[in-house]
DNA sequence: ATAATATATATGTTTGACCGTATATATGTC
DNA sequence: GACATATATACGGTCAAACATATATATTAT
């Protein structure tokens, strides 16, 4: 069985969930600690609503020696792409997601999450 | 101000409010005894729900004599619209979406919405 | 084997949002 | 005026979900 819009909207629905889900969008590919960085939250708070996700089947986990990369599931509806886009597009302007955008880019000591090193 | 993800995520993401919305979005304009009969909920809890949304900006309403009509605010930013499509497209496969359209469709005495007569 | 780092999960608590019932308000009809 | 219909709101109760803290697990390095 595919994703709800019920189940989807339920999970945007949180913040933590929804700034997790943006910049994962943005970003292809993030581990917690990236998350917990960008976010200052945490990292219980962020495995926890990561682990939601993955649940949901939202979200896909790769593990890469002790860091967990998680990234949005790549197999969503369209409606569900669709939805996360336009969702994308109002964060833009959010002073939030902008914050948590140059947190993430400023991070030190940023592990190495590409898959062919 | 406009409406930020954040408030929109967070009213989609009640059944109730969902539901009135897509009727909303498919039918233009609807009542309240239109939406409860629909949803086959009681009053207060659709009224409370359309408050809530009508605070938030989502949706506007318009009284006709001793109905209030509900429609979608005609002023969405575009990411909002968007994501409204977005959910529709989703909701058409759903059961729930389908039974609630079908037993609107079906409602014997509905009162006649157009502004022009 | 010990220590350090990254992540996950278990536990008990709190809070906010939704709920049903009752009631108030507004309009229309007789 | 009295009554019926449509809608809104106030009130108190309930419960799911989010929370922080503490702890468990997995990996890597020394």
């Amino acid at each position: 069985m595919s994703i709800t819009p019920k189940v989807l909207l339920r999970s945007l629905s949180d913040q933590t969930r929804l700034r997790c889900l943006m910049l994962l969008i943005q970003e292809g590919e993030l581990c917690v600690c990236e998350l917990t960085h960008a976010l200052d939250l945490i990292q219980p708070k962020i495995s926890r609503h990561l682990a939601s996700l993955r649940d949901m089947q939202i979200v896909n986990d790769r593990r890469a020696g002790q860091w967990i990369y998680y990234s949005i599931n790549s197999v969503l509806p369209d409606w569900a792409n669709e939805l996360l886009q336009a969702t994308l597009k109002g964060s833009k302007n959010e002073k939030q997601f902008k914050d948590d955008l140059k947190k993430l880019k400023g991070m030190p000591n940023r592990p190495n999450n590409r898959i062919c090193a």
